[in-house]
DNA sequence: ATACATAAAGAATGATCGTTCTATAAATTG
DNA sequence: CAATTTATAGAACGATCATTCTTTATGTAT
């Protein structure tokens, strides 16, 4: 352990790129769903041979858990982004679920929500899957507690703005599951217009 | 065709229940997922050769269209029984939240919602489960549509009873995933109380 | 130039997948 | 009692599954 510089990369260089490769498997997990996407279909979508896969991520589980962590950092981004501290409440709500409706809308092959809807499938079977469903809510749901509990809450409010958050995160996952049974960006439009609407009543 | 009569059962008698031979499988399905289930795991669990399968049901796809019936039959009743024309909306809406976190976290081994979570995995790659999903979400956003309607609704709510009802729906999607992500009743209970109280905001 | 370490490519593994088929058993109809 | 019809039981099918292993190629470091 004398050597204190960090071992170098020798040999044969990768011929391909992490985050592209991720990208791609997300897609194929979105699409094909955990079981159904095959362990080929990904190496050929990632244009990843085999051994590399399992090197890199110790299998078709370490992969998907890899895609989920890639999801998050590119398509939840924005919807955290949206609790942003500017802006008014009403503003920051409708940016979030606007976002929410465009992510689960935007590509026809990829409907709904990786984690709303393939995880959670997953889930049902693989205990390691389920708590990271869990983390995966808890840590959205932390965040629009925090954006609530920013504004002034109404005196007489039944409502703590952790069961708000508990209730927004309910409506913004029940819209991407709508989403993947084809309903459309428009037809969403007014169910997140609604769920701001009914967020509001606690606040102010 | 002069034989009014209808053709009688001959022949060797079915030794299985279909009714429990459905249930068995909705619940296999329910845990498992579409691909997670094979037909093997299915026919021990309904105690059914596979032959019978095949013939009853034509298939794995069939089967998972039977369960999904037998399952909006038998599980979501309750939940659409508490729009029932008796009662205030308040007292409505909370029986159908607290029928919906009943039916998601009522048997451990069966967390969230077989349409919701199971058959919303599937439907990202099969067409038929695609409009199948479409379909259940629309005949319950119906319903509620038509319950909240005989309410009467706010003069200067900017929501109409149609985007309500696919809020509560939204919502009550949003509260099964997260049962299946291990929340137990008495979390969800808090998110189902705010979504009534959201809701009531729009009418009266 | 030689040695070495890693990536790439694909063959091979045993297991399991959904489906079909054949043969046997049981119950009703004539 | 025959004849017929249907359920049962399990073998068999080719295909595909996730995983491991072997071999070859290609780069850097000495």
């Amino acid at each position: 352990m004398a050597e204190t510089s960090i071992t170098r990369a020798r040999g044969r260089p990768k011929g391909f790129d992490d985050q592209s490769a991720l990208e791609a498997a997300t897609c194929v997990f979105w699409q094909a769903g955990y079981d159904g996407a095959s362990v080929d279909q990904l190496c050929r979508a990632m244009n990843m041979p085999r051994a590399t896969l399992y090197q890199s991520h110790g299998g078709k589980e370490g992969l998907f858990f890899a895609a989920i962590a890639h999801y998050v950092d590119t398509r939840m981004a924005p919807i955290a982004a949206a609790l942003g501290p500017d802006g008014s409440l009403r503003d920051d709500l409708t940016a979030f679920f606007a976002e929410v409706v465009k992510l689960a809308t935007a590509d026809p092959a990829t409907l709904g929500c990786l984690i709303s809807c393939v995880l959670a499938d997953a889930a049902g079977t693989n205990c390691a899957f389920r708590d990271e469903l869990d983390r995966r809510y808890s840590a959205l749901e932390a965040l629009l507690a925090e954006r609530l509990r920013q504004s002034r809450w109404r005196a007489d409010a039944s409502v703590s703005p952790d069961a708000a958050a508990g209730l927004a995160a309910a409506t913004a996952r029940g819209i991407m599951l709508r989403a993947r049974s084809g309903q459309q960006s428009q037809d969403l439009a007014p169910v997140a217009a609604a769920a701001v609407a009914a967020l509001l009543h606690f606040s102010d």
